[in-house]
DNA sequence: CGTTTGTAGTTGCATAGCTAACCATTGGAG
DNA sequence: CTCCAATGGTTAGCTATGCAACTACAAACG
């Protein structure tokens, strides 16, 4: 019915992913926003929460809430920041470190799967030309 | 830092998306999601709500909630269904037909800015290619 | 027929996301 | 130096979404 909207089929595609992705963390006892949010601190162990939210393109409070839930399950930890007292330092922890190789290699394997699915040059097609939409709507 | 990851682009691109869209329905009281059912129900009046549901590709609770706000605002009536008991047609009110055409338009005026934004060729292959990878995975 | 199986809708519970508003700290402008 | 604007983080309150479980009705099968 609304075959040719960019909204519609984008977000009904967003939640089909997101259930991919559920599925795919679940093992490690973890949502995808979970997931994705420990695999950039183990990325970039350090980073400020605000800085956290800006690479994950979410609103700074979703981020504080993402990262409250990963401290409950003690795979990050925030710490005073030094230079500037305002801002908290996020890192792993040893726990958090632990699932690493795990979560990019379940992630890896939905990509795998997804594009084994599409065949590769569509699967990369699409990401490339998704990210030019965010882009051109920054 | 998931530049190549599916998953984390294109629900980021929802995100940036719902935000167009709330803009563009917020002059008629509608959060995106209302407005879209709404423009269903316009198209399609009559239909059965898990039609409604398949329709959207949203679960069932979600039409049902959908539908109760528009009915709190006196958008769309439940009717009893005839010959199936256990099904309820949903009609739009006079109220909810006036919004019919501002609401297409206000729709069409984002789907126009982001086609020249974009470039009409490219918006067309995003959109197919992004419906392409939800009919790959049904 | 009556029982069993399936389907439509709702409700309860959980998550993720947003905006607005708040507090603490920082840093600049007088 | 003082004050005021800006920034980082949190909290409150809202929406949308999903799954699981429930009720009511339908349909099929014995």
């Amino acid at each position: 019915m609304f075959d040719h909207c960019l909204y519609f089929n984008t977000t009904a595609l967003a939640r089909r992913l997101d259930r991919e992705w559920t599925e795919a963390f679940a093992p490690f006892g973890l949502t995808p926003s979970q997931g994705f949010m420990l695999r950039a601190v183990l990325e970039r162990p350090g980073m400020a929460q605000s800085a956290l939210a800006a690479e994950m393109s979410i609103a700074r409070p979703t981020a504080t809430r993402a990262l409250d839930g990963l401290a409950r399950l003690e795979l990050i930890e925030r710490q005073p920041g030094e230079a500037d007292r305002r801002e908290v330092a996020i890192h792993p922890t040893a726990q958090g470190r632990a699932l690493q190789a795990g979560l990019n290699a379940a992630s890896g394997a939905v990509t795998a799967r997804l594009k084994r699915l599409l065949g590769p040059q569509a699967f990369v097609d699409v990401v490339s030309q998704v990210k030019g939409v965010r882009a051109a709507l920054d």
